[in-house]
DNA sequence: AACTATTTATAAGA
DNA sequence: TTCTTATAAATAGTT
């Protein structure tokens, strides 16, 4: 849909692959949601990009229960429970259900403690504790983002050098070419010629070179 | 796309919904695949018709990979699950443990990047983020160190002038009773007895007060 | 982000 | 459902 034949392969062109990634998730969810109006369907779309990021769409907003629907329909006597989950005992189901429990209350509270919240349980070690953590986390992530900063430095800056040699080549070739023009000219004037006919040459464009946001 | 314009609303000719709905879907179907091919990005599509009837498509066929994913990102650090362990369906059951499970995870990676660690697959603005949580929990975990540190300072100096007032009055009442036993010792030997039965007093215990560590 | 030439999708009809 | 066809929509390449 669009100028020319698009085939059924991965994009290689990167930046091609972004906008056409863009575009089409638009289209694509839009038609979900048309579906789903137009003929009375319940429809769940889930679209990861190569980077990860999540974009969705669920009749309603209730992806949980369409999820849940398709659970029951996917899972409906065929595939083996998961595997986590085999234990036929109702009771170590439950034990199994609150060590999660628990597991995640205590990376919560780590959470909310590392975020600078609900202190008031703690002890000053734990604050001292706390406070190296969130010192040494701080230290490696600055750390992380300088270098990612200096990478892309240092590819904006090769990606200069190549587009001044570049540049560089393009004026030689101007160059040359002027000269080969103007000897035929003189030439031609040699060859007793009217001065009329000699034209001025036209001034030398601007070959001033801007970057590129 | 076709005779006409479609409003975006219930078609209410049955037939035609059918219709509409089968034409669509087989569409939908496609341009989720094309744009997982195209672009590279994980894709799941669930269509359940009017009837109950269940469509899909996920890229690779691996819809359970796809949804454990959506799962990860979208419980992650929102709602917890209920503890509902007494559907006895089975894709409940598994999907309570797949929104654990996601949410654990989540957490977990959440914490590992808080303290610097895992930080590749991070972009520049999701460092900048988390250098700001970083900072303005530090700052909290500073200033709740700090009180803690003055109020046990405040408590020391109450307990030290607790304590000075105690020693005044243990003071006072010891000079009383010596002034006591002298009159009486006075009086005795006003009465003919020896000088010798006069014992020295032991000197003042050190009142100084030291802050606890 | 906006434009537009084309390709696709699809509504209606058979 | 399936085929055809006229037409609306989507979108690839470009600016």
């Amino acid at each position: 849909m669009g100028r020319g034949r698009v085939e059924l392969r991965r994009i290689e062109n990167k930046i091609n692959r972004q906008v056409t990634f863009c575009k089409r998730r638009s289209g694509l969810l839009k038609k979900a949601h048309e579906i789903s109006v137009l003929c009375d369907a319940e429809v769940a779309a889930i679209v990861f990009s190569a980077k990860g990021k999540l974009y969705q769409y669920s009749t309603d907003s209730r992806m949980e229960n369409i999820l849940e629907r398709f659970e029951r329909h996917y899972y409906a006597g065929k595939h083996l429970p998961e595997p986590n989950f085999q234990y036929s005992e109702q009771g170590t189901r439950s034990l199994e259900y609150l060590k999660m429990k628990s597991k995640i209350e205590s990376l919560c509270k780590n959470e909310r403690n590392l975020m600078g919240e609900d202190l008031d349980s703690l002890s000053t070690k734990d604050l001292r504790v706390l406070e190296q953590q969130l010192e040494s986390g701080l230290t490696k992530i600055r750390a992380q983002k300088t270098n990612m900063l200096f990478d892309s430095i240092a590819d904006l800056q090769s990606k200069e050098k190549m587009l001044l040699q570049q540049n560089h080549s393009l004026e030689k070739k101007l160059k040359n070419e002027r000269n080969a023009a103007m000897a035929k000219q003189t030439e031609m004037n040699q060859r007793g010629k009217t001065k009329q006919d000699i034209r001025k040459s036209e001034p030398l464009p601007n070959l001033n070179v801007r970057y590129m946001h």
